[in-house]
DNA sequence: CCTTTAAGTTGTACTATACAACCAGACCTC
DNA sequence: GAGGTCTGGTTGTATAGTACAACTTAAAGG
């Protein structure tokens, strides 16, 4: 018989945990792209191209955190700057051909581990897993 | 209908998402205890003391990574260390009184927030989600 | 115009982390 | 029981990610 303080305590050990691991895990499936990298080369594909001020906003990151990021993901050749039409102090960055292919790559890698993780869950099961943690994320406020 | 690997998809999502959030949301929650020192005093709690070798293998962690850690910690008057009666190069970690007493704090800070997050989930949902938490951790090794 | 605001970069500092070198105590084998 | 090896731990060094503050340049608004 469920109780309430026993499920929550322990979704939150699990969550903790999971968030502990989470940095090195994603490290190990693909080394050549840190969590925060990927996140920002898949938020460019998303939006086809944003400022980094835009990043900063939404990852809740200093903008010279952002800036070093996308100084390094350039050097990679895998996102480029364009100048912005409309205010000359502004850039877009956009993911180069590389780069989108790098992210694919690695998405083809991380749904690949997904996949096989989740292989023996049956439908209903993933489809209310999924259900849970978006609501519960959405509980989080406009991080993400 | 669900669909298999839109779940997984989503599944993906949100899980990279909360992973991105999770350790600025425990230094926001708790500003005086990381996630990982956080982790690290429940585990010598939970466990009533154990050595930092121990730890270093429960969460993969480097063992000098754990003894800065450990000498954080001690600094912080959190943990101490006692000689380990059956091998002079081994010391036992122990919480202080003030270490069970931070640890106490923060966990009950923690419970609070996540309590909070949770407080319009009916208990039924609470329940499934905390077993589809076990058991996607569960099929991760034994990292923790 | 001149002041204020916004986009980005750079200097500096801190934390978490790993790897390698090392030390000291324990253990094993002959 | 002496020497070689293994184990627990610390320290040196390096890297990544992050923040805050100072600065530059351009836009916006009185």
């Amino acid at each position: 018989m469920p109780d309430r303080d026993a499920s929550v305590e322990t979704i939150q050990r699990e969550l903790t945990a999971f968030a502990r691991r989470a940095r090195s895990a994603a490290a190990r499936m693909h080394p050549e792209l840190s969590l925060v990298s990927f996140t920002l080369l898949a938020h460019l594909e998303d939006r086809g191209g944003c400022r980094a001020t835009d990043l900063a906003a939404h990852y809740l990151l200093d903008k010279s955190t952002v800036s070093r990021q996308i100084a390094a993901l350039e050097r990679l050749d895998l996102v480029e700057r364009r100048p912005a039409p409309e205010d000359q102090r502004a850039q877009v960055l956009h993911l180069t051909p590389r780069g989108a292919g790098t992210l694919a790559q690695v998405t083809a890698n991380r749904r690949a581990a997904f996949r096989e993780r989740l292989a023996d869950w049956d439908e209903a099961d993933l489809d209310r897993f999924a259900g849970y943690l978006l609501r519960y994320n959405a509980s989080a406020g406009p991080l993400d």
